[in-house]
DNA sequence: CATGAATGAGAGTTCATTCAT
DNA sequence: GATGAATGAACTCTCATTCAT
């Protein structure tokens, strides 16, 4: 793949993004696509076969980021790290996939997404076991705080594009979990 | 309005509130609940005159339902009929609009669920303050703790439509708002 | 027939005559009809199979009325009382259906419309005969005078639907016509 | 613009003034002019949006033309070559649009055809006062005279889509003018 | 006679996708 | 690689027309 190829697949990937968190994945067309990228027809096609081509490699570039977090500190520490980009995520709305993956997902695309969750599970047991271990934390029901953290996470970002957040929503989410471990 | 045509309504919305349920708002189209009530084009059409006036008439007869609870209990059963409610409606899946609504609502009709959502943290906010007063419920922050109620709530209804539930996910978010409130 | 037919029969050619002025004939449908009418479906087709039917009776109904004038009087009053109805009648382009006429009659239904022309043809050209007999008109060529009379009446009509006719313009064409014989 | 697309493009205007000379505004559907030029819908709607951005690109397309002919001869010969023009489009009914134009028009488009109305105007009364000028013409009403040969022009052409043009009625009209003016 | 529910044909329009240049 | 013309399928919507009540 030549540099320019490559170039301008991130320049469709980042127009796409974009359209993506606007309108959710049904709701983008091709054809906007084209428009965004200021890319014909042909010119798009050449690169990706259909949107969801086009999404599905987004959300792999994605979220791959995550992972490289834990190394070693303090729970406490890798708490609050986690918090702070939890609480970024949920307040920049205009950056959220959260509607277009719950639609390509619901086409029939759910097995990354089990991938993903599982993944995040995995992470948040662990973080907190390893608390609960150095006796950072309280003695919590593991999985029952996990469930309750990445479900009212997913569900602020999905509100949050639909109805207005309310400045301390966000707040009260962290500090809950924070409570709860502490 | 004869008897005939309402009846022809009652199917309309219940055929599409299966699609809606199942497909989400997009996905599902005028000749998609054409084929599922039988109806011709035009019959379809003398009764809607789109798919979102079809949704909407599905979500203002729903969710009128909900607030007649209320009346003199102690908190403590509210809470635990409320807790109920919600364990249901988050196991039934097949029944949940959320997809649908979350479409619906960013293809620009906000105005409603910002109501609904009003409605929920009052009746959720009026629940923990007569609780704290009867002493039933703990000293909790109220609002903090309606955030997370009803935001837990709604990403597990989400998520369930992309992953399949874990048994105890469900029980897992009601213990937890039980155990913060007792 | 009824009288309570006859009276729905006549209503159905009032407001389908309104429609017509306004519209023209193709943009009428019977839909529109049966909204002017406060006609169901099914009433107005118990009368009146088509738009066409509607406005052929309506056509009928009005092109008989002209036929009563001449009965001995001076040719020159004869003249002045024609172009007196001429006036009024490229004056009300609201009760014109000329666009109407046209679009129904280049749908196949000329035969109509070419014995209307004839006969305003014969009713001119024996005017004019017997004023030139008479003395009280020029010496003309009578055919040639009665096409210009027709057609700049029937340009007038038909312009006057589409561009604001300025107040002189009708007294020019009668002038002209004036002029023109005596 | 690609030359293969404005060759389409010309090709799609051809076709498209043959159907509103034939049958109107309304009564031209996409469809009808997809089949004449053998294009599919899509292909169509890539260069027009529908009958009215088509109808009015005729129209602007058509109506520059006439304004190339006053340079300074004699007025009777500029009359005699306008008569010319008007008796040629008088006959060949076939290439009228007077039909489609008039629905058009009564269809909310008036603006184009008032100016136009306004330039033809204009063009007689300058010739006519050139005339008299020079003294080819009679000492005429000029605004009277314009309207007479405007007029029964707009009405020759209308009634010629609907009835059978008599041989000499259009000469009737070509000599009746030249008569008042010469 | 009148109602209005229902049918079905057909127009309008939008796109994903292909392909010659 | 890129362009944009073209295709064809699918969808939305509107009516003329019929028919049970």
């Amino acid at each position: 793949m030549s540099a320019k190829g490559e170039q301008t697949r991130n320049h469709i990937l980042e127009e796409a993004y974009k359209l993506f968190a606007q309108k959710g994945f049904k709701q983008v067309t091709m054809k906007d696509i084209c428009e965004s990228t200021k890319l014909s027809r042909g010119g798009l096609y050449r690169h990706y076969a259909g949107t969801d081509e086009i999404l599905s490699e987004i959300l792999s570039r994605d979220y791959v980021i995550a992972d490289q977090i834990e190394q070693g500190f303090s729970a406490r520490k890798i708490l609050e790290e986690l918090l702070g980009a939890l609480k970024e995520e949920m307040l920049d709305s205009e950056k959220s996939l959260s509607l277009a993956i719950y639609e390509y997902a619901s086409l029939g695309n759910e097995d990354f997404f089990i991938h993903v969750n599982e993944q995040a599970k995995k992470r948040w047991n662990s973080l907190i076991r390893y608390g609960i271990e150095t006796g950072e934390f309280k003695k919590v029901d593991c999985e029952q705080i996990t469930d309750v953290i990445l479900y009212s996470y997913q569900g602020i970002r999905m509100w949050s594009r639909v109805i207005p957040l309310e400045k301390d929503t966000v707040d009260h989410i962290v500090n809950m979990i924070r409570e709860l471990l502490l």
